[in-house]
DNA sequence: TAAAAATACTCCATAGGTATTTTAT
DNA sequence: ATAAAATACCTATGGAGTATTTTTA
């Protein structure tokens, strides 16, 4: 099947007049007639009645005419949707995320992009960092906002606004009420803590700060979330290493503590394949970039062409 | 646009491999990538991502993907479609009746028609005899059931079962106990009848019968339908003449008496223009024909291809 | 008889083939 | 080093043009 065949048709149809529609087609009648012969002889089936002085539709070709008109209709759609798709107008994205950026950037960031990029559906997935890197490496993701200090070369990120390791602990605790603690004073304490195979971006994220500090604390495992360990604090199972921003959960009967001493940064980035950067992903690594501007003293990769 | 392009794009997005996707299309590699690029170049927009070692579908080439489906989904279900209306399998059929033919062949005909062939759609329109010809000539019909005694050269028509004209009269009236009536003892009658300009196929046929007899009795004009008619006199506004197959509307009050002499027969044929005839109007006609076996001495024209 | 569709032919643009080169793993 | 896509070039099918014939209202 020939679609020029389809389109002659169309317009034949409307003209009902072999020279007329010739003329609009900008060809000639005798290639006309030997068009529509051949979609005749194509589908086996008489589409137009005619002789010399009148020409007109058979009850196929009606029908046919309806099809044939769709089909025209949705062959232009079909390359508007490729380009728009193209200029990142429209489009899908799925980002994952971990669930400590509820209380972080992530929000607001997403939030900017719908409205900037509403032809865009976000599709989100809480997913732990580890998840996400996989899932960014085998292209079942665009992009993660995830907690590692580093991530494989293969990926480019872009750090979110910095976030610094405090002390979380029980109201009642005797350190509870202090302006800042030194992480030396924990050393007898039990810490709540992430078990190394549930999600082991977070337990070595805690477990490089503490080897920083040069102390090996008591630890139980628990969790894979940054909101379960505060929420385990309040019930009295130990004290913790979060971010700050966690301050923002609210969590009734924990307090959160500054350290003393150089600031203990989280790591957060926003990662996506180097290779694999379609224009709406690029949109929304614009958006991010635009409410994130770089922080001098960050130790996350340079988000543009960078080499590690 | 080139639907073979089309064709050939949804094949290799499906191999994601020049070469093979080249022999499943029976050709040979180098203009299958020439045809993809020609695409790709029409489109103004990356479809597939590709090295020497690996192709992916970029974001716009999924969306397009999917609407390339579509429309050879629905070229190849145009094609079928314009076959099963050509031959009498799909479509649709506008019908013209009179009123009075739903007491006659008209719904066998149209059920016999609608259980052989449940592809096509019939529209029924209760029209008078005149606007159906008129309809016909026009092509805004497909066939009609009418009343009258001489269709148009341009219309082949099928008789109706026979029926004759009977008398019609009220309950109480001195003649309707009667086994039989000579038309000439209703000459002092008042006649319940058509105007002329309302119900002119009806009108005539009526009045065909009274020169026949030669008597010009009094008349009374009212309604366009037979069914009507008989309610008139039922309520005793006069007598009237009507086809025996009225007695099937079972109207109360009104009583239906043979004729004396040879039958007065009315006049009813299934009518269709005969220089458009679509295969669903051919099933509907031998459903017809198969239903009315020709009668012998039926003043109708004969059906197939004959001239007046 | 005149307007319009169908035929007969000619030409060239391009889809598709063969041979080869380039590229990325 | 090798598999696969891109490039170069050639061939031939068929889409479109011109000239003419056929048809029917």
């Amino acid at each position: 099947m020939k679609l020029h065949l389809l389109r002659y048709f169309a317009v034949l149809a409307e003209e009902l007049h072999f020279g007329r529609a010739a003329e609009r087609l900008s060809i000639t009648q005798p290639p006309l007639s030997a068009a529509l012969k051949a979609l005749e002889d194509e589908l086996g089936v008489t589409l137009l009645e005619r002789n010399s002085k009148h020409v007109a539709l058979t009850a196929a070709g009606t029908a046919y005419l309806g099809e044939v008109r769709l089909i025209l209709e949705r062959v232009n759609q079909a390359a508007q949707t490729a380009r728009a798709v193209a200029a990142g107008l429209r489009g899908r994205l799925d980002i994952g995320f971990t669930g400590s950026m509820v209380v972080r950037d992530m929000p607001a960031i997403v939030q900017d992009f719908s409205r900037e990029a509403p032809g865009i559906e976000l599709q989100l997935r809480e997913m732990s960092s580890s998840e996400q890197t996989d899932a960014l490496m085998h292209r079942q993701l665009h992009a993660g906002f995830v907690n590692v200090a580093t991530v494989p070369a293969a990926l480019d990120s872009l750090p979110l606004a910095c976030d610094s390791f405090v002390c979380c602990l029980p109201s009642g605790h005797p350190l509870a009420d202090l302006p800042e603690i030194d992480l030396r004073s924990l050393s007898d304490e039990t810490f709540v803590m992430f078990s190394r195979e549930v999600a082991p971006a977070n337990h070595d994220n805690v477990v490089a700060l503490f080897s920083r500090a040069g102390i090996h604390p008591k630890t139980r495992h628990a969790s894979r979330q940054w909101l379960t360990v505060v929420a385990l604090v309040a019930a009295g199972m130990g004290v913790a290493l979060v971010p700050a921003s966690m301050a923002r959960a609210g969590i009734a009967g924990a307090r959160l503590v500054p350290l003393t001493g150089e600031p203990h940064p989280t790591v957060g980035v926003l990662a996506w394949p180097r290779a694999h950067r379609p224009a709406a992903l690029e949109a929304f690594i614009a958006v991010a970039r635009q409410r994130l501007p770089p922080l001098p003293g960050v130790s996350a990769r340079a988000p543009e062409g960078s080499r590690p």
